[in-house]
DNA sequence: GCGCTATAGTTGCGTGTGCAACAATTTATA
DNA sequence: TATAAATTGTTGCACACGCAACTATAGCGC
């Protein structure tokens, strides 16, 4: 069975390097935004996520799930961007169990001021990743995944 | 500059992908482990880097690097394991400040126990993360980064 | 040898997180 | 229609985390 087991090895080995490089990632990035926007990663995430819906609705179990956050951090969570004006609740009439969040002006704002230094941050930890011979691999082939086709 | 842009969008692309699948491994695999061992994953993370070093120490710092954890949390890590009897700390002679860890036999045994859990839940997860189309591409790539050359 | 800076690890404190229990609403079933 | 079951989001609670401040040891310059 060394087939099978060099399968399980091999996953393994992927999932280390994965998890290693978004640690790496994450902390850089964590700090650059704290300081620069007092955002946390998943703060930014949301903010984010809900920009790139341009105009549409998100529901709170869709936050948890594009966070990976359990529904009572979801709440909380909210609870902080709200409190900081950032985004806003609305209740949808359809489902009255449901609630959809939208960025406010002042969250747009202070998104389009925090995605530079997030950019900014991503590019520099990959660049430092790069260097890491167990985590150069992934650094490569990461791009590589969604590549635009060059348009002819 | 339309080039640049788009390197900065494919990075940040990139990187929501892997946070995703990393997110989507991890929570499932705290879970099962949660379970079946009581290990959360950082936990798991550091007994199994200890036992990858098989009979080599570490020293608090690299294991702070290997999980992406702080100092402090790092400490306290070790004094949750250390509590439990999983590991155990040994002041090295040569440099009075640095600490070193080594597993335990019930650490070992612990280990061997929680792997099978640990190789199947990620299997689970990455299976379920190959039917979501914007995560099956990472999921494709990561086995061939470290893949072994096939004896001939 | 003596002081100064740097490094390794530990603690106080505030905060973000998950779990379990809960309230409110919708959907299914009899 | 009434009642049970499922779904959506919120709160109490315990706990793990990061930051800043601290202690202890090492290394450097004089």
């Amino acid at each position: 069975m060394g087939i099978k087991d060099d399968a399980v090895e091999v996953r393994a080995q992927g999932w280390r390097t994965l998890a290693a490089l978004h640690g790496l990632i994450e902390s850089s990035m964590e700090k650059s935004l704290q300081n620069a926007a007092k955002l946390s990663v998943v703060e930014f995430t949301v903010l984010d996520a809900l920009a790139r819906q341009d105009g549409w609705h998100m529901r709170m179990q869709q936050l948890g799930r594009a966070t990976a956050l359990s529904p009572s951090a979801t709440t909380r969570l909210v609870n902080r961007l709200e409190d900081r004006g950032l985004l806003t609740r609305i209740l949808c009439a359809d489902d009255r169990r449901g609630i959809y969040t939208e960025l406010t002006p002042a969250g747009s704002e202070l998104l389009v001021m925090a995605r530079p230094v997030h950019d900014e941050a991503l590019e520099c930890a990959l660049a430092e990743a790069a260097q890491l011979p167990e985590l150069a691999p992934l650094v490569t082939a990461l791009p590589q995944l969604h590549a635009v086709v060059p348009a002819t």
